[in-house]
RNA sequence: GCCGAGGUGGCGGAAUUGGUCUACGCGUGCGACUCAAAAUCGUAUGGGGCAACCCCCCUUGUGGGUUCGAGUCCCACCCUCGGCACCA
C-alpha cells in the first residue's frame, strides 16, 4: 500500500473538516480545556519553523487531552495591526488593510495544512473593526476607571519608526523593532497606569504554574524595592528636596544631593552665578541618547547648582548638584549622595574632589575600605552609633517621621505603559479633544472609531491620521462644539492584551464578551509561546485582565493558569535563522517531501521542547524512516501478510505487553510535561518490540490479540504527533473513524511487571556483574544469587563487612 | 555586579525520591539481500589498556567533601546562555 505523503494529509484534513470533528461543543463546557498558542502576526512570508514548533506541538498536546476526554478549545487568530504592514505600504503603496487581509488569507490555508484542531469558528483578527471596537471599549473602560491618562512626559522616541515606544520596547537604549537608538522627547501621550498594579502583579505570580525564570523576569521588570523618602529642607527657597533611598542607615554620610537634569527643582535651586553652567549641562544631558546616558563605563559628569539644602538630622549645609547619573523617572528623581557607601556616589565624589566620610563599619568593627556598600555597624552617626544597619534603617526612618521629614516607601522600576503611537495601522484612540471641554471620551455607542482608509501613512514625525481631515474633524460629544479626534493609535500590545477573552465569544456584538460564559471558559488552561514575551505581552495581559477583574467584567484575576515556552529552532549552523545568513529552514519543502506529520514529529523528537536547538536534516530523515517503519508494519498486518496464531509464547507475550504498557505510562507522563522527544523514543521502542516479536516468535505461536493490542496502542499514542498518518493507519486496519474519538490508552500496572528482573551487583560501589532474579525475590534470595556469581565471588574472598540490597535494583557488597 | 538556567559520547539528546551513566535516534564499522547501488533488515559502537577476552583502568566542566553508592546532595572555582543593571 502507498506510503504516507502529503496526499494523505489532504485526505484527512478534508474528512476532519467535513465531519466537524474538532468543532468545540459549548454544551460540554464543563469538560473544557482551553489550550492557547500565542497568535501571530500575519506576515507575507510562509509559516516558519517557529510557528510549527509552537502551534504544531501545542496541538499535539491538545490532541492527547482530547483523547483523554477533554472538550478542547483551541482557537487561532491574528495579531494583525502593526508596523510591518505599514512599512510595506510605504515601500510598495499597497494599503496595509489589503496586504494584511491577503496575508491572513494565505496564512489560514497554511495553518489548515498543518492539520491542527483549530476551530475557525472562533477566529479573532485584531484589525477587524468588530474586534478593535472592543479594544477601544477597553481603553474607555480604563479611562473611566482613572487608569488611562494623558500626560506630558519625557518619552522614548524612535527616529526610525517615527513613533514613541513603551519602556518594554526599548532594549539597552535600542528600539526593539528596528535596532535604532532611541532618544528622549517631551510629548503629551496616553498612558495606562500599570504601576498602580505593581504589587498585585508581583503577588499574583506566586499562584501561577509558570516557568520560574519567566516569573523572575517579571519580578525583575517590576523591580520593587523598599526604602524611605527623605526630605532635605531648602530654607532659602522655602522648599524641600525629596530623595528616595534604600539605605536610610547611611543618612549621616550623605554630604550632597544630586538632582536629575530634568528635575523640576533644578532651576529654583540654581544660584545666579551658576545659572549658565547648569543650563548648559542640562541641555547637553537632554541631547544624549538613552544608550549614552546609561552606559556604565563613562565618567560621571555633573555640575554644582550653587544651592544648598539642610541635612534633616544634623542641620548641616548640603550642596545640591545636578548629574545625569540620576534618573528622573525612578524614585523621586533626586538622590542623597553617600560617597562612602555607594559606588556611584563614590566615583562622583572622587571625580569632583568632594569629601568621602565613613558612617558604616564592618560588623566586626574593622574599617573596610571605601566604598563599603554592605550592611554593617554605624559610626559617626550621632546617637545611632553602634547600631547595625537593619535596625538603624528603622530607627532613622522613625526619627525622620517624628520630625515630619520622611517616611518608609516602596519604589518600582516599572513605569506606566505608554500606549499612544504616532503610526497608522492600529486602533484609533477613542478620544476627542475639545477646546472648551478638554479630552472627552467617544461615547460607547459611537464605537468603533473607524480607521480611515485615505491616509498619508508616510512617517513624518506626526501621526498619519492627522493627514485625514475628515477623520480629525468632529464634534465634541459633551458640548457639540467643533472638536478634533485624537490622531494617535494604540500600541498593538493593547490589542493582544485581551484577545484570549474574545475568542470564546468572538461574535458578540453587544459587549466584548459575556461575563458568565467567559467565566466558564477561562482562565486559559495551557498557554504556549515564546519566552520573548515574558515581559511585555504577558505582563500587559495580566494587567488588563486584573483591571477587568476589578471592574467586574471577569471573575478571575489571572488569565493564564499554566504557561510553557517553546525553545527556538536554530539554523543548521546553530545560529538564529535569518534570510541574511541564508540558514532559514522552510517547512514547505520538507512537507512536500515527507508530509506534515513527519515534519511535526521531527520537531517533537529532535529537541528538548523547552530548549530548542539546531535543525538537522538527518533528524528528519530518521523520523521519516520511523514513520515508514510503522507503515510497513501496519500494511503487513492489514494485508494479512503477517501470520498470526492464537498464542502462546508466554515470555514473548509478556515482554511485548510490558513494552506496550510502559510506553503508555511514559508517553502519557512525558507528553503532559511537554517532553515530546522522549515520547517519540518510547514509540520507537514499542515499534522495535513489535518487530522483535515477529522475528523471534514462530508464526503459529504469535498471539493475535497481543499484536493487535500493541499496534492499536502504538497508533493511539502516536496520533497526537502524527494525526493524519495515524488516522490513515487506523483506517487501513479497519478500525472506526476517528482515532481521535477513541480513548487514550491506559497503562495496566500488572502488565508492567516482568517475571524476572536484572539486578546490578556492586562490590564497594563498583559494578562487577549483573544477575537475573525472580521479580518478587526477597533480599536474602537476591544476596545469595549475587554471591553465587563467579565473577562477583572473586571479590568477596576477604569477607564481606556489609551488604546493601535494593530490591529490583542492585546489591552492593562492602568488603 | 545581582538573579535565573545550564555544562553528559563524534552529533541531537536520555537518566524516578542518590541505586547498572549514555535510553531513543543520527553518524560510523561489519554482515544479509542485490549483478551493483539505493532502500530495507541484522549486528557492533563512551574513552583507553591488552595478542585476545566472560578481564582491568578511566569517564557526566574543574577541584574538594558527604555516602556502601553521586550526573543527581554540600563547598569552592571555571565556562555558556538568558534576565536586570548609574534603579539610589
Amino acid at each position: 500500500m502507498s506510503e504516507y505523503s502529503v496526499r494523505i494529509d489532504e485526505k484527512w484534513q478534508r474528512r476532519w473538516e467535513e465531519s466537524g470533528l474538532y468543532r468545540f461543543d459549548p454544551e460540554s463546557v464543563d469538560d473544557k480545556l482551553y489550550v492557547l498558542s500565542m497568535f501571530s502576526y500575519p506576515s507575507g512570508a510562509k509559516l516558519h519553523v517557529g510557528h510549527w514548533y509552537n502551534f504544531g506541538l501545542t496541538d499535539s498536546w491538545a490532541r492527547m487531552k482530547r483523547m483523554q476526554g477533554y472538550e478542547v478549545f483551541e482557537p487561532m487568530g491574528f495579531d494583525a495591526f502593526g508596523l510591518p504592514a505599514e512599512n510595506y505600504a510605504i515601500q510598495t503603496g499597497i494599503h496595509p488593510r489589503e496586504s494584511t487581509w491577503a496575508n491572513i488569507h494565505t496564512m489560514r490555508q497554511q495553518l489548515r495544512a498543518m492539520g491542527a484542531m483549530f476551530d475557525w469558528d472562533y477566529e479573532v483578527v485584531t484589525c477587524d473593526p468588530d474586534y478593535y471596537r472592543w479594544t477601544q471599549w477597553l481603553f474607555l473602560a480604563l479611562y473611566r476607571a482613572g487608569l488611562a491618562y494623558r500626560a506630558e512626559a519625557p518619552v522614548n522616541w524612535c527616529p526610525d519608526c517615527q513613533t514613541v515606544l513603551a519602556n518594554e520596547q526599548v532594549v539597552d537604549g535600542i528600539c526593539e523593532r528596528c535596532d535604532h537608538p532611541v532618544v528622549h522627547r517631551n510629548m503629551t501621550q496616553w498612558f495606562f497606569r500599570i504601576t498602580a498594579y505593581a504589587d498585585r502583579l508581583l503577588e499574583g505570580l506566586d499562584s501561577l504554574e509558570w516557568p520560574e525564570r519567566t516569573k523572575e523576569m517579571q519580578r525583575n521588570w517590576i523591580g520593587r524595592s523598599e526604602g524611605a523618602r527623605i526630605r532635605f529642607p531648602v530654607p532659602e527657597r522655602d522648599a524641600a528636596i525629596e530623595v528616595f533611598t534604600t539605605r536610610a542607615d547611611t543618612l549621616f554620610g550623605a554630604n550632597y544631593l544630586v538632582l536629575a537634569p530634568e528635575h523640576p527643582l533644578v532651576d529654583s535651586m540654581t544660584s545666579g552665578d551658576r545659572r549658565g553652567a547648569v543650563r548648559d549641562y542640562v541641555e547637553r544631558a537632554g541631547r544624549k541618547s538613552e544608550i549614552e546616558r546609561t552606559s556604565l563605563d563613562r565618567e560621571k559628569t555633573g555640575v554644582f547648582t550653587g544651592g544648598y539644602a539642610e541635612h534633616p538630622l544634623t542641620g548641616e549645609r548640603v550642596p545640591i548638584w545636578v548629574a545625569d547619573y540620576v534618573i528622573l523617572s525612578y524614585g523621586t528623581g533626586a538622590v542623597m549622595a553617600v560617597p562612602g557607601h555607594d559606588e556611584r556616589d563614590h566615583e562622583f565624589s572622587r571625580t569632583h574632589d568632594l569629601p568621602i566620610p565613613r558612617v558604616i563599619e564592618s560588623p566586626d568593627g574593622s574599617p573596610a575600605p571605601l566604598p563599603h556598600t554592605e550592611d554593617g555597624v554605624l559610626v559617626n552617626s550621632g546617637t545611632f552609633d553602634g547600631m547595625d544597619s537593619a535596625s538603624a534603617r528603622e530607627a532613622i526612618a522613625q526619627s525622620l517621621a517624628d520630625a515630619g521629614l520622611g517616611e518608609p516607601t516602596v519604589s518600582y522600576r516599572l513605569r506606566d505603559w505608554l500606549v499612544s503611537r504616532q503610526r497608522y495601522w492600529g486602533a484609533p484612540i477613542p478620544m476627542i479633544h475639545c477646546d472648551t471641554c478638554g479630552a472627552v471620551p467617544v461615547p460607547e455607542d459611537d464605537l468603533p472609531v473607524l480607521l480611515p482608509d485615505e491616509v498619508d501613512y508616510a512617517p513624518r514625525g506626526k501621526a498619519p491620521l492627522a493627514s485625514a481631515p475628515d477623520f480629525v474633524r468632529t464634534v465634541c460629544p459633551a458640548c457639540n462644539g467643533p472638536a478634533s479626534r485624537d490622531v494617535d493609535t494604540l500600541d498593538t500590545f493593547v490589542d493582544s492584551s485581551w484577545y484570549f477573552l474574545r475568542y470564546p465569544d468572538n461574535e458578540n456584538v453587544t459587549e466584548p464578551f459575556d461575563r458568565d460564559w467567559i467565566d466558564r471558559m477561562l482562565p486559559v488552561d495551557q498557554y504556549v509561546g515564546g519566552v520573548e514575551h515574558a515581559v511585555m505581552h504577558l505582563l500587559y495581559a495580566r494587567f488588563i485582565n486584573m483591571v477587568l477583574y476589578d471592574l467586574g467584567y471577569v471573575g478571575f484575576p489571572e488569565p493564564f493558569r499554566s504557561l510553557t515556552h517553546q525553545g527556538m529552532i536554530l539554523g543548521p549552523d546553530g545560529r538564529r535563522m535569518s534570510k541574511s545568513r541564508g540558514n532559514v529552514v522552510s517547512p514547505d519543502d520538507y512537507i512536500t517531501d515527507h508530509g506534515s506529520d513527519v515534519f511535526r514529529m521531527y520537531l517533537a523528537f529532535g529537541f528538548n521542547y523547552i530548549e530548542g536547538g539546531a535543525w538537522e536534516d538527518d533528524g528528519i530523515r530518521a523520523t521519516a524512516r520511523f514513520v515508514d517503519r510503522v507503515r510497513r508494519w501496519v500494511d503487513a498486518l492489514a494485508s494479512g501478510d503477517m501470520e498470526l496464531g492464537t498464542g502462546g509464547d508466554p515470555d514473548a507475550d509478556a515482554e511485548l505487553a510490558f513494552v506496550e504498557h510502559t510506553a503508555i505510562k511514559r508517553v502519557t507522563e512525558d507528553a503532559e510535561g511537554f517532553r515530546f522527544n522522549t515520547c517519540i523514543a518510547r514509540l520507537m521502542e514499542l515499534t522495535n518490540a513489535l518487530y522483535r516479536y515477529e522475528s523471534e516468535v514462530s508464526p503459529d505461536r504469535r498471539n493475535a490479540d497481543g499484536v493487535h493490542s500493541a499496534t492499536r496502542t502504538l497508533l493511539s499514542l502516536m496520533a497526537p504527533f502524527a494525526p493524519h498518518f495515524s488516522e490513515e493507519m487506523w483506517e487501513r486496519l479497519g478500525w472506526e473513524f476517528s482515532i481521535f474519538n477513541h480513548p487514550w490508552p491506559e497503562a495496566d500496572e500488572d502488565k508492567m511487571v516482568l517475571d524476572t528482573v536484572e539486578i546490578a551487583v556492586q562490590v564497594n560501589g563498583r559494578l562487577r556483574g549483573t544477575v537475573e532474579v525472580a521479580a518478587g525475590a526477597s533480599e536474602e534470595e537476591i544476596e545469595a544469587i549475587a554471591r553465587d556469581n563467579p565473577r562477583v565471588a572473586t571479590y568477596l574472598t576477604d569477607g564481606v563487612r556489609r551488604v546493601i540490597v535494593v530490591p529490583g535494583k542492585l546489591v552492593n557488597f562492602v568488603v
